[in-house]
DNA sequence: AAGATTTTGAACACTGTGTTGATGAAGTTA
DNA sequence: TAACTTCATCAACACAGTGTTCAAAATCTT
């Protein structure tokens, strides 16, 4: 077998570091954060750190790639009816706030003080050919420049919506939030009149 | 007069100095900026920078903190007419959206690949305050939750149409761009619908 | 012109980087 | 199990950049 995923001690090892990692970034921004430190709350050799990655930030986008292929991979799945375009635009965003959710580790790190906060804006950007073919399937006489617009500012109102969400320990449920994003992008400010 | 603001020096160092920043800030991430080449860039000694910045960080949060003064301004000017709720956030957003294209050259620094994506949304938390007002003063049975939420997403999707809009050069006028804004914060999806 | 302030240039110790080579430990294959 | 391969460790190294200091020169203020 290839030496890239088989061996055991460059798996510990990788833990190690990322288990490190991120516990760092909790406390302070990449750019304090120095291999030195993070190889001694590792445990590991500094040398070994050299032998995976170029540097922290290499590591980083290490980390983040790995989430991107989950997500892309939780929306390969086939939408399971949306008649619509708003039913599938619904459906795809719950199916991403479910995948935030599970992975809230990293997550809640990402959009932490000292994350990446463009972080769910590459990840939502894996989203955007799959809701932009549904919007356009559905608006059929839109310019393609405003739908452009139009999702520019949904996808970014999404990330938004998220962040507050995290930042209150992510108490309701995926769904929940979903439907709130369904609302407000269904109709705007006028989410407030539609309440009994 | 004391020495802050009086001496031509002064002024005329950090002005080398910001413009040397944002132009390093064009071609690469702040973290691979050192205090070495700006100052060479820069035409400066490099005791001289430590005179007035603890380092590249400290400069770019007195550059961030510059620009929402500017800010502060522009929302503390009293808004015309602002008949209702709409009005007003319409009005509010206008007012940014010009005050960004008027601070273009750090905006698109800022929004760049480079830059602190961030940034924007600092500056709109600025508006918060005085959109979370108009709000409730509309909607007066609203929850506080749900408009905070609202909020969230809102403003967050106002940052996404700005970075399209600057991706883009910003070519449009900022009334525009403003009011797209507006007809998205309205209807939502529905924003299509109001074509002819 | 006199005095205050700022910039300069050079030097300094210091922290962290990225790499190397030898050694032992752990995994893999026959 | 034995032979082989890969990986982690440790110490050492040159190097880049940091942050500070000081005396001297330049510039501003009055």
């Amino acid at each position: 077998m290839k030496s890239s995923s088989g061996d055991h001690r460059v798996r510990v090892t990788k833990m190690m570091i990322r288990r490190a990692f991120t516990e760092l970034l909790q406390k302070k921004p990449i750019q304090g954060i120095t291999v030195q430190e993070l190889c001694k709350l590792a445990g590991i050799n500094r040398g070994t750190f050299y032998a995976h990655y170029q540097d922290v930030y290499a590591l980083l986008e290490q980390i983040e790639r790995g989430m991107m292929d989950d997500f892309r991979q939780a929306l390969d799945q086939p939408d399971g009816q949306a008649r619509d375009a708003r039913g599938s635009v619904v459906d795809i965003c719950a199916r991403i706030f479910q995948c935030i959710k599970d992975n809230s580790d990293i997550c809640v790190v990402m959009l932490g003080d000292y994350g990446d906060k463009d972080f769910l804006g590459k990840l939502l950007s894996i989203g955007k050919e799959t809701c932009l073919n549904a919007y356009s399937r559905y608006f059929t006489d839109a310019k393609p420049r405003e739908i452009e617009y139009f999702y520019a500012f949904v996808s970014s109102g999404c990330i938004g919506l998220l962040r507050l969400w995290v930042q209150e320990g992510m108490a309701a449920s995926a769904m929940e939030i979903a439907q709130m994003a369904e609302r407000i992008m269904l109709s705007g400010i006028g989410f407030f009149d539609q309440k009994a």
